[in-house]
DNA sequence: TCCTGTTACTACATTTTATGTAGCGCCGTG
DNA sequence: CACGGCGCTACATAAAATGTAGTAACAGGA
């Protein structure tokens, strides 16, 4: 039983356990991290600014569960293949997030 | 000063601001359940699940300051277009839960 | 062998955030 | 003037995240 009950997500529909998943807390922010190369724990917990182990290792497992990010013990996480398909989707939002803070900024 | 300190980013890449508000609790599923039309603020509430509407309301809040959504005194809470762009970027993630469902399925 | 450092975590008390339920004030209809 | 729908707000409870400490495994050097 992979697809475990995710928060809230009782539809059954993928789109909503994906936005469940992507939702919660440092998820969006782990998987960009690791848009270059494997990371490390400790690395990672730095890169994205200092969260606490407790919650990094919850997201990690999480992740890892749903097929996004493997462990290579030679160099630590790292997207999957699968992983990698769904940073390519969120690629263009680096671009866009410089137009749209200018929007917000003029605003 | 509408791009206010928001949680965790400290860098001012708007990127990460992006990241931290579309991983906030909900956040996504407001979006995503804003695709099709304007909707009013009980209904949305419903459709994403029966958050409480403290929390609805807070989002609501965040994304209006973050000009991703306004309201329609005739229609309700609706995406600006800056808030349009934002979710056709998100589109192809609908297709691609599928095959990522299938995926988590079967391993 | 012991010391030191690095790794990936886990434990747990505190703080922050979300939930659930109730209810308020405003408006338009009957 | 009662009624229902609207967009909220209040507040006590429950859940989640933080911060700090510490564990256990492994590697290299003296």
């Amino acid at each position: 039983m992979v697809s475990k009950k995710v928060r809230g997500s009782t539809t059954g529909r993928p789109i909503m356990a994906l936005l469940d998943l992507l939702g919660r807390r440092w998820v969006l922010r782990i998987v960009w991290e690791l848009r270059e190369k494997p990371r490390r724990f400790r690395e990672l917990q730095e890169l994205i600014g200092g969260a606490s182990p407790t919650i990094v290792n919850t997201r990690l497992r999480e992740l890892r569960e749903a097929c996004l990010i493997e462990i290579d013990p030679e160099a630590g996480y790292r997207l999957t293949a699968l992983g990698q398909e769904l940073l390519k989707l969120f690629l263009p939002l680096h671009l866009w997030s410089e137009k749209w803070a200018k929007a917000v900024r003029e605003s």
